[in-house]
DNA sequence: CGAATCCTTGAGAAGTTTCAACATCCGTGG
DNA sequence: CCACGGATGTTGAAACTTCTCAAGGATTCG
């Protein structure tokens, strides 16, 4: 049996579709659970939830992307997560941690879907092989949060801005003739506070990759590899 | 029904008591899963797998420490974890991803207890309530992940050594009457080699701090925290 | 098209790394 | 139990990288 939904036309089965988690399912169980989905739209820049929040709800992006971030002492933002779609977060709050570990904000106009906590209990409980699918989402994140300290530990800028590159890369990129277009989620300052460097450092080593062939802008939002290798030999990832 | 079985003496047992995975079992269950258990003892320095091995089996720490780390493209250690007793890894290796992502060296003496991953999915299956307390070690996980984030995204060197030791304290710290004393499982090196930075930056830095009166050095091994107020302010980890 | 935002570039100040020498710690074997 | 030797940690000074502040340029969105 086939679903007839698409996206715009059947917002409450939307993301059912798009996340892994809940692709072990049948149909008919995906009409269930859908029903007792919420949905929120928000637009850039707006706040899903901040830091300290009680929050006690799951959240799966449909539409758009959000990061998470924390305020450091010096003012600045640190990034600690860029979610898009299909993936959850929030789930923090529904296994035993009590309060949100950092601010959610929308980076684009997003749209989610969420489960209140008991709701998503009862749905644990009915259909373990969920459980299955979030722990093996929750590997990818953890991955790809080991990719990204693995990045930010290496010594030189070159490698760490290089390494972010990679990552994004591989989440955003899109493979094109001359290389891979990356649709960043970031812009500049983003990337240098995701980094814990200077918003001026940033730029000037992409201007240096830029210089050496590496990497050619194209606008502020995208960029395009053109050597990957040459990212990967710098920052150890070519294994 | 008690349990009467003490460390080294009941070594079949023994992990299922100190996992907090296995917590939500009964004796008999317990019973069944451990005589499928694999048991090993690793020697200071011995390794437990290398990246890229396709390892097939969830380890978890017994007795001692192991470090999870890669190699930088500049010849350098890159920690990314940590793990000591009760925490279980390889577990990627489970769920879906295939090779392993770093090198799994011993800290210390350590004794593990292992599944492979056919019996690990027939215990998931049969015991579905040990996928939730999985979920939530792996949420854990995550919450420390990203606090080590933050520390490493810290712009001043201060507040990335404060913000590790912060992290260091609350796993390994233990409260004595001037404050509290970690058991630092890393060496000075070690800290470097998380961090990304230099081994002689980390001296001075932790030599600036006794001097500032916030931590005393006991030994190589320990450090007394004598004043947490101040690195919290500093790491902005005091929310 | 224009305003607001974001990005780039320059130059001096500040911080970190490097290299080198010395001190300390720890385990080994006598 | 002590002495030795390798490993680990500390300290100093010069070189390098990054940061900060400041100004000008580009991009995006309404």
């Amino acid at each position: 049996m086939k679903c007839n939904c698409y996206a715009g036309e059947c917002p409450h089965n939307l993301c059912m579709h798009k996340v892994p988690i809940f692709s072990s399912l049948s149909q008919e169980e995906m009409s269930h659970i859908s029903s007792i989905i919420n949905h929120n739209n928000y637009q850039k820049g707006e706040i899903l939830f901040s830091e300290e929040d009680s929050l006690r709800s799951l959240i799966i992006i449909n539409e758009g992307s959000v990061k998470g971030f924390k305020i450091t002492p010096e003012g600045r933002e640190q990034i600690l997560h860029v979610f898009s779609v299909g993936d959850f977060f929030g789930e923090r709050n529904l296994f035993g941690g009590q309060k949100s570990a950092y601010t959610a904000e929308a980076l684009e106009p997003t749209k989610t879907c969420s489960f209140t906590k008991d709701d998503f209990h009862k749905i644990l409980f009915a259909y373990p092989g969920i459980a299955i699918k979030i722990i093996e989402t929750l590997e990818e994140r953890i991955a790809r949060m080991e990719s990204t300290m693995q990045s930010m530990g290496v010594r030189s800028l070159d490698g760490r801005i290089g390494g972010l590159l990679l990552d994004f890369a591989d989440k955003y990129g899109e493979v094109v003739p001359e290389g891979i277009l990356i649709r960043l989620p970031l812009s500049r300052e983003g990337i240098a506070n995701f980094l814990g460097v200077a918003r001026e450092t940033v730029s000037r080593k992409l201007g240096q990759l830029e210089i050496d062939g590496v990497i050619r802008p194209v606008g502020n939002k995208n960029i395009l590899l053109l050597d990957g290798e040459a990212l990967k030999t710098m920052t150890g990832k070519d294994t």
